[in-house]
DNA sequence: CATGAATGAGAGTTCATTCAT
DNA sequence: TATGAATGAACTCTCATTCAT
């Protein structure tokens, strides 16, 4: 019941967040769209800005849990690669620029450290990937797997919040396709 | 000479702005470090946050400008993407940080096609050497020149940012590689 | 309790006002005679200027409610007309051209439909005691009731303002006069 | 050549305030309007404030040289009574609340001496004519002739501004008409 | 746990005035 | 005389945080 709570605080401020951006949402807002009142938000978060580490951990989460899932039972990397663009573009969608403002409210508060640590498992799942790839002779030996992990996540997540920042949903296909082609040239063998 | 006030509001912010990131930065900071009055920052920029897409036009200008020197003899795109990683990285070494905050505070302020205003000059410039690139049968043809330039930027961008925030240095030469590598085997000929 | 608070932010304002003007006024001043917080001032009013018409309608308020009682018990039109100057007077001395700052503070603000719907009831009030005069044949049908109310209203007004503006007290007795004579010689039948 | 300026700001000046009020007038609006630099303003007014007697004064001015001319050679009070009515509505219209908002601005300032020496002249005439009308048997003798003039003044003034705040033109002639007879019965013999 | 009125430091912005040219 | 860039004190309003209930 008093979870109930904090989960209301949290999805009214990633609801806010998609909206508006961090500096431009105000603890009022935040707690009035959860229904609770103003003293309630510093029962579950120290502060304001320790509300953004943990919907970007909820986010990432979310979307490490979903590629778990569909990944289950592929075996190439190069369809493993197709699954990951597929599901970043959807729950990029549902959330429209948010893990970038939650990149840059991370960065304006010199907290940067607590932003590798929120995706460091889900890095350690690509490289996963990526490691069990070269294991197959797949996935080239030219580039470190975390690197490779690295630029691969950046690109993915810059592509996907590029394109829905753009209000043109047409464009989509093609530029999930232009990503694919990019990233499978520069991991995988010819 | 009423330029030079401009200038010193300008330079001012930039060195601030590195350090600090532009949530922390008052308006009283800059003219305190500029030399100026209070007042002559807002004969100059119609608010705080209008400061940004001048920064940020100018830093891309800089980069602009000292990539096209140091490509003007240059022939091979191989080589080319050579130079534009250090160089990149060499500038963003000076602006630690700068530009993804230009980013979150364009972002922040809803002004994205801003943003990309300011961007288009060295979007076309990546384009350009990429279209040369393709004439020459260097460059594949798999990927469009549009999203090829996007990508590239992102990344090299992505990636120098990243590295610098890090306050380890010897990592540099290798995440270079890697990066140049990744590039190289997505967007040339083998 | 927490009408308190507001209360005493307009007790302090209307005494602050009555020495200096309202844009002499710093909020500043106001909720430290008050003796609340600074943010306490815009809990309970929109801005600074939202104030005018809330201590308006307090006093046009007290200057009613002073003269029903008053006029309760009397019958002529005349001594009516005695008692609302004689309490004009008074009022007016303790809110030495309080009225006549609200009323710039609202022209000011072209809040002139706010300004009459304030006046309102006192204007009715007026408007109720002439019609009485008319029924009772003590005063003139040739002025329709509702400009005769205002121009009663006004004239009083005016000439208690400029009175007490005066910082000679000795003349109110012979300009209260005369004002009584000119209103009966406009209103009543010879 | 130079007396251009100053008249220029003036009737910029003029022309502003009857749209906005006195506190919401930067000196800059006044300067960009009259088509002068924002120094020049300070070689004809010690300050803001100066500029509002200089306009009341002119406005006053042409009230009474208008008055003036049209009643050189009107005999009977009551005809000069509705000239002055008039004349008063005409000029009224064409400075729409002009003259209240210098009286508040002169009353922000505590400049109501400033404002009485002002008036003084217009005063005058008005107690001139009662005087005259005295001595013809016209005038009542009951009210003192500078407090009959004051309080002509004051009303007349406020009927006719308060009639042209309201936007609505239909009522000017009843309004005329009853503040005519109203000041007609207080001041005239029956 | 939950509330929400109260806080108050602090920031952005304005604008009358000055002065070197 | 005229200019207009520069000034900087001053002021309103915001909003994260607290705490008595």
């Amino acid at each position: 019941m008093s979870q109930t709570k904090k989960t209301q605080i949290i999805s009214a401020a990633k609801q806010l967040l998609a909206e508006h951006g961090i500096e431009n949402i105000k603890v009022n807002d935040i707690v009035k769209q959860a229904g609770v009142a103003q003293g309630t938000f510093y029962l579950y978060f120290r502060s304001k800005s320790a509300l953004i580490p943990e919907i970007a951990a909820e986010l990432i989460g979310e979307l490490l849990q979903i590629q778990r899932e569909k990944l289950s039972q592929v075996v190439r990397t190069s369809d493993k690669i197709d699954i990951i663009i597929d599901t970043s573009f959807e729950v990029s969608r549902s959330y429209r620029g948010l893990l970038s403002l939650c990149y840059s409210g991370l960065a304006i508060n010199d907290e940067l450290s607590e932003w590798e640590r929120i995706y460091e498992p889900y890095k350690t799942f690509i490289e996963e990937i990526l490691e069990a790839g070269k294991a197959e002779g797949e996935v080239t030996q030219q580039i470190a797997t975390s690197s490779a992990a690295q630029m691969m996540i950046s690109l993915i997540e810059e592509t996907t919040e590029r394109v829905h920042l753009h209000e043109d949903e047409t464009e989509v296909p093609h530029e999930k396709e232009q990503l694919r082609t990019f990233l499978k040239r520069a991991l995988l063998h010819v």
